[in-house]
RNA sequence: CGGUGAGUAGCGCAGCCUGGUAGCGCACCUGCCUUGGGAGCAGGGGGUCGCUGGUUCGAUUCCAGUCUCACCGACCA
């Protein structure tokens, strides 16, 4: 987007969004409204500056942390820049709706937002400023919820279809927002931030944060061998000491010790081969913050040096969480708690016991699908694009927004919350459409439909034909461009491609002696030399094809 | 906040080690020429060398501080 000059950069993650960007930009929010509207939601406009005090009512002043920008006005009262808008509506909602029958509502904007990311980049993919459409439902209870949540979720299949993207709705964590469950709109591109699985034969798709792993049955009547304690010195990783003592990685089992920051600790346990998922540890424990323990916490609570930890023989009690996989495995291989020594042949409940077991671990491409039989889970890279949540009464609680029911009984309202974002849409279809000569914009989100390329500016007969076509092509609606900049052809064919028109009319002296110009369409190359009237009649139809969607 | 690197013309960079009044490519302006895939020739404009202080006769260059940005890690639509 940079490199065609569609937005500049005004300072670390904040952008001026220039002519032909922002054309894209609305392109979208206008998609993105239609289906909103189309879904029975109602839009308004909420500020971009809070008062603090609502988000302290909902607790998330101080759990929010620093990407929440905070200030004062001349009068010292708190105020920070809406990174989202649950408090505001839920405000809002409260003082206005009193009654059952004031609902199912459901309120969205098109908003500015503002988090103070650590690390901004990618343009407006990971932007602090940026501008996304948030919508909110308000129900009676949790069924009334749901359906809402399905409107939603199909309103936002049908945006995405309509901008032509290749894209996976996927299970996800809630994350800071909070709530019962989420799904995730995933735009497909190997650049994305995150990692999706899907199941190759069942609807099943999830983010890897999320994705439920199923451990196999565990085999039983193994024979149990007594444990024995090795020296594997300086063996800390995995690798080394299975190589060490001749054993494939998932027979051994590693132990990570992990702090919630706050004074508690917790060591979770998983086969040497697997990787941790520390939300799903974090969940699980039902924790707000979750890091690995440092060097020396870890020597303080196991009395070892990290590489040897394992959970027999610890020196502080500790609470173990263990993977599902942990249960199926037998005669393994674990630290010993001491420096340079492993067991062998450690057994569960035999050698050692565990407080809990979790799913822990993250899915790997070839897993077998959490949700049915035969499926295999593959993996993608995703942009995420949209996310909606179902929130309960995790807001309405905290701000006490109620209603009075059919007897007249107060009842806590329940809310769901569904985000796009839409510079980072627009930056996700480019990621997912571009090739070396630039982008390649699917036809509903591209600043312009068609542009019309004069070859020889200083040519009579060429400009007053580009002209005419260009003029027509307006009183059908279509969006034209008209390049009658006194360049190179060169020049204008390389700037066409860079900015991804995806319809492109030339008018040369050549051609025109026969009557002809040429129609070439971005995204396969193609090129058609076709009479003027044909030409236009083409792309009126190549446009209309394109923008047509199911009512 | 941690690690790394960079701030010199609109953009991309050189110069700095070894102090002596700043240069290259692209872009821009003028003229000629050229017009189907980023042409050519000639001429021209443009810089408080990130900022502050120090050393020095003299600092873009050496020293100290400070700010900003980029890349990599933990957070996120």
């Amino acid at each position: 987007m940079l490199r065609a000059g569609m937005i500049r950069r005004l300072a670390a993650g904040i952008y001026n969004y220039l002519p032909l960007g922002l054309r894209s930009i609305r392109k979208f929010e206008n998609i993105v409204r239609e289906e909103m509207n189309k879904a029975d939601a109602i839009e308004m406009l909420m500020p971009s500056v809070q008062p603090a005090e609502l988000w302290q009512e909902s607790g998330r002043w101080t759990f929010y942390g620093k990407e929440l920008l905070r200030f004062n006005d001349r009068k010292d009262t708190e105020f920070c820049m809406g990174p989202t808008h649950e408090e505001v509506i839920t405000d809002m909602v409260r003082r206005e709706i009193k009654s059952y029958r004031q609902m199912p509502v459901n309120f969205y904007q098109i908003q500015t937002k503002f988090r103070d990311e650590i690390r901004p980049r990618f343009g407006l993919m990971r932007g602090r400023e940026f501008i996304m459409k948030d919508a909110y439902s308000f129900d009676v209870d949790s069924s009334a919820a749901d359906v809402s949540y399905d409107k939603m979720y199909h309103a936002y299949m049908r945006i995405f279809e309509r901008c032509g993207l290749n894209f996976r709705a996927v299970e996800a964590d809630t994350g800071s927002i909070g709530g019962s469950s989420s799904h995730e709109f995933m735009v497909l591109a190997d650049s994305g931030e995150d990692a999706i699985v899907s199941c190759d034969s069942c609807r099943y798709a999830a983010n890897v944060e999320k994705a439920e792993s199923r451990p196999p049955q565990a085999v039983s009547d193994v024979e149990l061998l007594s444990i024995l304690k090795t020296a594997t010195p300086d063996m800390k990783a995995i690798s080394d000491v299975a190589a060490f003592l001749g054993v494939e990685t998932n027979r051994t089992i590693k132990a990570l010790v992990y702090s919630s920051g706050s004074g508690d600790f917790v060591m979770a346990l998983l086969r040497g081969d697997h990787e941790l998922n520390e939300i799903k540890l974090k969940n699980s424990l039902g924790w707000n913050d979750i890091r690995m323990a440092t060097e020396e916490e870890v020597q303080f609570v196991t009395g070892s040096p990290t590489g040897f930890l394992g959970p027999i023989g610890l020196k502080t009690r500790l609470f173990v969480v263990a993977d599902l996989f942990i249960k199926g495995m037998s005669n393994s291989v674990t630290g010993a708690n001491e420096i340079d020594m492993h067991f062998v042949n450690a057994n569960l409940e035999r050698d050692f016991t565990v407080d809990r077991f979790v799913d822990l671990r993250n899915v790997e491409a070839g897993d077998a699908c959490p949700r049915c039989e035969a499926g295999k889970l593959e993996m993608w890279r995703g942009i995420e694009v949209g996310h909606v949540f179902k929130l309960g009464t995790k807001y309405s609680k905290a701000l006490s927004a109620t209603y009075l029911d059919a007897d007249g009984k107060e009842q806590t309202i329940f809310m769901g919350c569904y985000g796009i974002g839409i510079g980072r849409t627009v930056a996700a279809a480019i990621e997912q459409n571009h090739d070396e000569n630039g982008i390649i914009f699917p036809l509903p989100i591209a600043p312009f439909h068609c542009s019309v390329v004069a070859v020889n500016t200083k040519d009579s007969g060429v400009m007053a034909a580009a002209e005419e076509i260009y003029l027509k092509l307006e009183k059908l609606g279509i969006e034209v461009l008209f390049d009658d900049r006194d360049e190179r052809p060169g020049v204008k064919f390389k700037d066409n491609d860079l900015i991804g028109i995806p319809l492109r009319i030339v008018v040369g002296s050549k051609g025109l002696a026969e009557g002809k110009v040429e129609v070439k369409i971005r995204a396969t190359g193609e090129v058609l030399s076709l009479p003027i009237e044909d030409a236009i009649d083409k792309v009126q139809q190549l446009v209309e094809e394109a923008l047509k969607h199911d009512e």
